[in-house]
RNA sequence: GCCCCCAUCGUCUAGAGGCCUAGGACGCCGCCCUUUCAAGGCGGAGAUCACCGGUUCGAAUCCGGUUGGGGGUACCA
């Protein structure tokens, strides 16, 4: 058997979405498995709709997966890499001209003249008659004297496949044995517009074809259109390659994902700090598994293990709380290096939003890391998290200041007591988690104040929120100096509204 | 409407006739740890395997039907 060659074919009309980067995700995932090729295809022939911008973000993220691809565009606009350059379909018009050519030459396709109007009137008569929709069949009988009449009043024609009566039938990878009658594809499909311009349906099998593809692994929304594949594939001389159709990724609601009801660009994910392995992982487990109890697994371990046999027929729903959970699976697996470098563009991003006012270094960051990794469910929540460490001035809520069983005169005397031990304590010797919190607990038994709400009324003050990492390590990041600051800015604004309102 | 596909805890799934009084994970609840928040550990609730028939000594697993859901049905992709 040769190796198999699969592909993804995205149409860069939209930015890459959640469904389709999981259909690149399994075949690139067979291809690695069977040691085939893995293709990527531009599907961009609705000049309308496509754009370069489009394009870029759908190599892109496809990169970000880390989904290689053997052959195809390697950038937006650039030069196509393979044997059956070009990978575009706007640069491989000729072909499909030529293939209609040829369907007509031998009349397995014919010019349909029908217009907008008397199709949509069969449609509607068909309709009435609680009839399935179907071509009626106007053109396919025309004789060369009324096409050549029609042309001749200047009306171009549409191309139209015909489709015999017959039963497909197919294996499919994932299904088994599925049959569908021909009499029930409503008819001769147009494969090439009035316009010139080829159909989806046509082009597709076309490129299929001319790529040598051997297995079709795609959603389960093309199941049904696979026997017009298949006749167009047989029309073609081709042989048939092998269909795998895979479930559908579902929105809450069990209806196909779409961005009405979903989040469903991968970019909008990456901005939200999902890394790429936990994308990968949860995608995976999409509609497939590995048949044991394995869930934390890389792109490479799951290449490694994938098969067509385990992958579930019917849909998924998109469990974003799964995905969550995972990403902060994949988070703590990090290395502390590759930790703060994936935290850079939510910082800088922080910077420009005015969350934070100055971008810490590496080298500030590394001693965080501990206390940092695990409490991040993404990375695109560290400014939450620790931005208090690099703003000029926090904002401070008085009602939070005072903790719940405390009145604001007790959280005064604290916060003065607090930043006196903190002043005595600490004054000559080096500034230390170990070295602060023995003196303030020592501080909050003699003032009968339990330790807890002396600790969240100075996390508070010097913080400006209830949730934080642990306070002595907070207070040792921030730096004596501005703990004091803090501290007595706090006094200063609880002391101001001392007098009863 | 017609055609096709599907059906195990709320969700993702294990399960390919006896190992299942159905396992794991997310989420949820409780406990532990604990200065907050997380993380982590432990435990719990949660599925008459959609329903009805059949085959079989025996069915979540095989067959038929029903119901429910989804997809497709364009001169969109």
């Amino acid at each position: 058997m040769p190796a198999p060659r699969v592909r993804i074919a995205p149409s860069p009309t939209g930015p890459l979405h959640i469904g389709t980067a999981r259909t690149a995700l399994f075949n690139y995932l067979y291809a690695r498995r069977t040691g085939g090729t893995f293709v990527l295809r531009l599907e961009d022939t609705d000049v309308a709709r496509s754009t370069v911008g489009f394009e870029a973000d759908l190599i892109e993220q496809l990169r970000w997966l880390g989904l290689d691809w053997d052959e195809g565009p390697d950038a937006a606009g650039g030069e196509d890499r393979g044997p059956f350059a070009p990978y575009r379909q706007m640069q491989r018009l000729e072909s499909y001209a030529k293939a209609a050519d040829d369907l007509l030459a031998r009349d397995l396709a014919y010019p349909c003249f029908c217009t907008p109007e008397e199709l949509d009137a069969d449609r509607k008569a068909a309709e009435a008659a609680h009839l399935p929709p179907r071509y009626v069949g106007r053109c396919s009988t025309l004789t060369p004297e009324e096409r050549a009449s029609r042309v001749a009043e200047g009306r171009r024609g549409a191309l139209r496949f015909r489709v015999r009566a017959d039963k497909i039938k197919f294996d499919d990878l994932v299904r088994g044995e599925v049959e569908i009658d021909t009499a029930n594809l409503g008819g001769d499909f147009v494969i090439v517009r009035s316009d010139g311009t080829p159909l989806y349906h046509f082009v597709v099998v076309v490129d299929d074809a001319a790529m040598e593809m051997t297995h079709i692994i795609r959603g389960e929304d093309h199941l049904s259109n696979t026997p017009k594949h298949i006749l167009l594939f047989q029309a073609l001389g081709h042989e048939v390659p092998k269909f795998a159709h895979l479930p559908l990724i579902l929105n809450p609601d069990r209806t196909k994902m779409s961005t009405r009801k979903s989040q469903t660009a991968i970019a909008d994910y990456r901005a939200q700090g999902f890394l790429p392995e936990a994308m990968v992982n949860f995608l995976s487990l999409l509609g497939w598994s590995t048949g044991t109890e394995e869930e934390i697994l890389s792109l490479d371990e799951i290449a490694g293990r994938f098969d067509l046999e385990h992958v579930q027929k019917g849909g998924a729903v998109f469990d974003k709380d799964r995905l969550e959970w995972l990403n902060g699976q994949w988070i703590r697996k990090l290395s502390p290096e590759d930790f703060i470098e994936r935290l850079q563009p939510f910082l800088a991003a922080d910077l420009q939003a005015g969350r934070i006012d100055r971008l810490p270094t590496p080298e500030e960051l590394r001693p965080l890391v501990p206390i940092i990794q695990e409490r991040l469910p993404t990375p695109g929540a560290v400014g939450d998290l620790i931005g208090f460490l690099w703003v000029d001035h926090v904002t401070l809520d008085p009602a939070l200041l005072v903790p719940k069983r405390w009145d604001r005169s007790t959280a005064l005397a604290a916060l003065r007591a607090a930043r006196e031990t903190i002043d005595d304590s600490t004054g000559s010797v080096t500034f230390e988690a170990d070295e602060l919190e023995p003196p303030m607990r020592a501080l909050a038994e003699s003032s009968g104040w339990k330790a807890g709400d002396l600790f969240m009324a100075i996390r508070v003050a010097v913080t400006g929120r209830t949730a934080t990492p642990p306070l002595f390590d907070s207070l040792v990041a921030l730096g004596r100096e501005r703990v004091l600051a803090r501290l007595d800015a706090a006094i200063e604004m609880l002391a101001g509204s001392e007098e009863p309102a």
